[in-house]
DNA sequence: GTCTATAAACAGATAGAC
DNA sequence: GTCTATCTGTTTATAGAC
């Protein structure tokens, strides 16, 4: 945000995400990232300060830009009942089955966060706090909403993360399980299979652990 | 199995599958492969031909032993009821979550395994029917058996992943559950509390989805 | 800010003595 | 089968001209 041709960190930024991303840390070159960004090789230390740096500066760009989206105003007006709140949930697994298994490549910044979500460290220091842990928090009000449970029990986060590591899952083992299902490839078709038995083990989940029903 | 010191061989192969496993083909280089087993660099090459072809060979040694541990004679006797499969089901689950969860590196096969699942090569290729495979039709045979649906049914196999894929996702994602759940490590406690969610899933989707109580 | 040129360390692989 | 020594290529990082 200073003078010259301040794109070139942008670009440098955006070309890291994306091969960190696809092939991971180790295996990107520094000399590949600057290719990609039609960039020279030394303008990564002169602007980051190495490829570590350039690193962190990816997990600062990612979280902001994830943060951003997360925030933004609410597609659907604020759940009140639990059958919105069970609505609004399924909207949620919906749209991350969208974003991490529609698009052939996935979004640059999930399959940058995916990688590092293995691996604890500074980079999931970063992200954690201002993306993944909110994100994770507000899954969590509809569950309870949903369900008549504590937001903040112990089981809840769970549950929720079970159903959301499934996507995380499906996405990380797409191989395995295009393999093992027969198909060539995460079609429409094969995607809609998924979702529904994602939602279907959503919405039982629920529908057992709601206020009455219980065991 | 020829002459002179055989177990060279074997301390590479040990050796690779815990340091690929641990940090990735990548980061990991010959020459800590060699000072973790106690042998010389060239001794990767004199045995293997090189660092992939040391990678395959550590893919055939993995599928090898894993195959041998699934086919070991059964715990329990085949189940021929419905309850008996979900109850075989349910320590299916629990076996798993205490290998993948219990050990803090976890046993050094499946961490192996579980980097070469995220991404499509020719060790996916190999370790898939020997092991993945056969693992998971087992698991589905049990869900059918469990629930009336017929084995080879799509549904059947994508529930399946559902489930063994929380498993797996609680290992990937250990230390941003962690971080989460404000624990410090997976400890008998925590473990306890994963597994108990995981198997209540297990529950609701067998219970809801047997003949009967179908929607 | 961007470039070329190069340094310094490291990678994987190999030749050849033992 | 195992070792030392070394080759060859590549990595990241930097010095210095423009």
């Amino acid at each position: 945000m200073a003078a010259g041709k301040p794109d070139t960190r942008q670009a440098l930024l955006k070309a890291a995400v994306k091969l960190f991303g696809e092939a991971g840390f180790d295996a990107t070159s520094t000399r590949e990232i600057a290719r990609e960004a039609n960039a020279n090789i030394s303008a990564i230390s002169y602007h980051f300060g190495g490829k570590d740096k350039l690193r962190l500066a990816c997990a600062e760009y990612v979280a902001e830009r994830l943060a951003r989206v997360a925030a933004r105003p609410q597609d659907q007006p604020q759940p009140r009942t639990p059958q919105q709140a069970a609505i609004a949930l399924e909207k949620l697994v919906s749209n991350l089955v969208e974003a991490l298994l529609s698009q052939p490549g996935a979004p640059e910044l999930a399959q940058f966060v995916l990688r590092e979500i293995a691996r604890p460290g500074e980079v999931l220091d970063l992200v954690f706090p201002r993306f993944l842990a909110p994100a994770h928090q507000r899954a969590c009000d509809l569950w309870a909403l949903a369900t008549g449970e504590g937001p903040e029990s112990p089981a809840v986060r769970l549950a929720v993360f079970s159903i959301l590591g499934q996507v995380v899952y499906f996405r990380l083992g797409q191989a395995l399980v295009c393999k093992r299902m027969g198909w060539n490839e995460f079609g429409p078709e094969q995607i809609r299979a998924i979702e529904d038995s994602i939602l279907g083990n959503l919405r039982v989940a629920l529908a057992t652990t709601s206020k009455g029903s219980e065991q």
